[in-house]
DNA sequence: CTTCTAATAT
DNA sequence: CATATTAGAA
C-alpha cells in the first residue's frame, strides 16, 4: 500500500483518506457509497500538482464521478469549451500556474455556464470570498476531504437539469416553459408574474379562465435559503448594522430571476425572527450541556447523505439555519473575527438540515418509513439570462424550482411518488437543492413574544 | 427613497 | 404553516 504525503493529506491510495489535521480518518468502500448522487456526475478537475491530482482523482473516482483532469488552466479552459457538455462541473486548484482562479473563473464563466468549485489552501477571508464573488459555486479548503468530495455532485447541478432526469421531467413540466422559472407556485393556473400585479381594485369573483392574477407564492426551498444565506454571510447579516446590507443587495446577489425584493423581505424578517428565537434558546440554556444540537444546526448547505442516520430523532429545537449565531459575550473568540463563513463547514458536517417529513425522501435509513413527502421538487432550469452586472459578480442564476401541482395532478409525478416510496433512495440528481418545501419549520419551543 | 417591524391577509 | 401585503416609523 503507498501512501502519497501532500499537503496535508495523507492518502493510501486504496481505500483511506486520512486527514492529517483533524485526524479524521473515513473508509472508502465500494458497498457503501452505491446509491450516491454523485454517480455519474462529470468532473472536470484541475490542478497542477501531480499528485494532488491523482489523489482527488481517486477520491473522485470512489464516488462514482467521471474524472477529467488538466494541469494547467488553459487546459482546462480548451477542455471545459469542447466537452462542456459532458462536463457537469470544474474542481479547480486556486493557484494554478499559468492563471489565479480569478481569471480562471472569469473566463470560465464567459464560456461556459459549468459551476466551478475553488479548492486552495488557503482559507483567508479575502480569498475565499473573492472567488465566490468572481462567480465559484463554492471553495473548498484543502485538505479536501472525503466528505467535500462526497457532497461536491451537489454544486454541478448548479448548471442545469440533469440529463437522467430530463426524462420524466418533460412530460410534467411542459405546462409552462418560458424563461420563467418554477419558483412560483400558482394557486391556480399559471400567471404571468412580470406583470405588476397591484390592483386590489375589483374582485371579480370567478375568473378561472386564462390569466388568474393570483399571486404567485414563492417557495423558499432550500436552495433558495442557501442562496439567500450564501447573500446574507457575504453582505454582512446585520444589515442594519452596517450600511451595505439588505434587501436590495440580497436581491442582487441572489441573482434570482423572478425574485423580489417583497420576497426577500419577507423572508429575512422571518429569518431574523428565527434567529432572534435560537439566540434566546442559546442563552436560556447557555453552555450547559447539549449544546451539539444548537450546533447542528447553522450549516447552510444542503447535505443530504451527510446526515440523515442520525437524525432520527434528534429533536432539533430550530429549524432555520441561524449559522453564525451568537453575539454572544461567550463565543467571541470564535465568532467575533467573522460571523460568517461557515464554508468549510458547510460542506463536511451537516445538521440535520431534514428532518421531519422531508428527510424521508433521501433517507433510506429513515424509520418512519414511507410517509413520503408528496412534495418532489424537481429542478427545471431557468434560462433567465444572467444579467451580467459589472457589479460584483454574484451567484449563478437559481436553478431552481420545485414543480407541485397537486390540482392538476401528474400522473407522471405519482408514478414517481410510487417509487420513491417502494425502491427507496434512488439516486435523482435533482434533489440538490429543493429538498423540498419548508424542510422543518417547527419551532417547538415556547413562544416568547418579547414584547417590545 | 429604502428598510424595518408588526399586524394582518391569504 | 409559510409567505404576502400593508402601514407606519426610522
Amino acid at each position: 500500500m503507498q501512501i502519497h504525503h501532500i499537503s496535508n493529506i495523507e492518502v493510501s491510495v486504496d481505500q483511506t483518506a486520512y486527514a492529517m489535521n483533524t485526524g479524521e480518518v473515513i473508509t472508502v468502500e465500494s458497498s457503501e457509497f452505491g446509491t450516491l448522487l454523485s454517480e455519474g456526475v462529470s468532473i472536470l478537475l484541475v490542478d497542477d500538482d501531480s499528485i494532488c491530482l491523482t489523489i482527488l482523482s481517486k477520491m473522485l473516482l470512489k464516488f462514482g464521478y467521471k474524472v477529467i483532469t488538466a494541469k494547467r488552466g488553459t487546459d482546462a479552459l480548451s477542455i471545459a469549451r469542447e466537452r462542456e457538455e459532458e462536463l457537469d462541473l470544474v474542481l479547480a486548484e486556486a493557484h494554478l500556474p499559468d492563471m489565479d482562479k480569478y481569471e480562471l473563473l472569469e473566463t470560465m464563466g464567459e464560456m461556459s455556464t459549468l459551476p466551478v468549485v475553488i479548492m486552495s489552501a488557503d482559507d483567508s477571508e479575502n480569498d475565499m470570498l473573492g472567488g465566490l464573488f468572481k462567480g465559484a459555486a463554492f471553495y473548498l479548503v484543502k485538505p479536501i476531504t472525503m466528505n467535500d468530495i462526497k457532497n461536491l455532485w451537489q454544486f454541478a447541478f448548479m448548471k442545469k437539469t440533469d440529463r437522467t432526469v430530463a426524462a420524466e421531467d418533460s412530460s410534467c413540466i411542459s405546462s409552462d416553459h418560458d424563461t420563467e422559472n418554477q419558483i412560483f407556485t400558482n394557486t391556480g393556473r399559471q400567471s404571468h408574474q412580470n406583470g405588476k400585479r397591484k390592483e386590489p381594485k375589483e374582485m371579480e369573483e370567478d375568473n378561472d379562465d386564462i390569466s388568474v392574477l393570483r399571486k404567485p407564492k414563492l417557495i423558499w426551498t432550500n436552495g433558495l435559503h442557501n442562496r439567500f444565506l450564501q447573500a446574507i454571510r457575504v453582505l454582512g447579516i446585520d444589515g442594519k448594522v452596517f450600511q451595505g446590507a439588505h434587501p436590495k443587495k440580497i436581491l442582487q446577489h441572489m441573482n434570482v430571476p423572478g425574485l423580489k425584493k417583497e420576497n426577500i423581505s419577507s423572508h429575512l424578517q422571518k429569518y431574523r425572527l428565527a434567529l432572534k428565537r435560537e439566540q434566546r434558546i442559546k442563552k436560556t440554556m447557555n453552555r450547559d450541556y447539549a449544546e451539539s444540537h444548537l450546533a447542528s444546526y447553522n450549516s447552510s448547505t444542503v447535505d443530504i447523505q451527510g446526515d440523515l442516520y442520525q437524525n432520527a430523532e434528534m429533536q432539533s429545537l430550530t429549524s432555520f439555519q441561524p449559522e453564525f449565531g451568537s453575539h454572544e459575550p461567550e463565543n467571541v473568540s470564535s465568532c467575533m473575527s467573522m460571523p460568517f463563513l461557515g464554508y468549510t463547514n458547510s460542506l463536511n458536517h451537516l445538521g440535520p438540515n431534514c428532518n421531519d417529513s422531508s428527510s424521508c425522501k433521501y433517507g433510506q435509513l429513515t424509520l418512519l418509513g414511507n410517509q413520503l413527502d408528496s412534495t418532489y421538487p424537481r429542478s427545471s432550469f431557468t434560462g433567465i439570462s444572467v444579467t451580467s452586472n459589472g457589479k460584483l459578480a454574484e451567484f449563478r442564476p437559481m436553478v431552481d424550482a420545485n414543480g407541485e401541482d397537486f390540482l392538476k395532478g401528474n400522473k407522471v409525478e405519482e408514478s414517481k411518488q410510487q417509487q420513491q416510496q417502494n425502491l427507496l433512495p434512488q439516486n435523482n440528481g435533482d434533489e440538490m437543492f429543493d429538498m423540498a418545501k419548508a424542510p422543518n419549520q417547527r419551532f417547538l419551543d415556547k413562544e416568547f413574544n418579547n414584547v417590545w
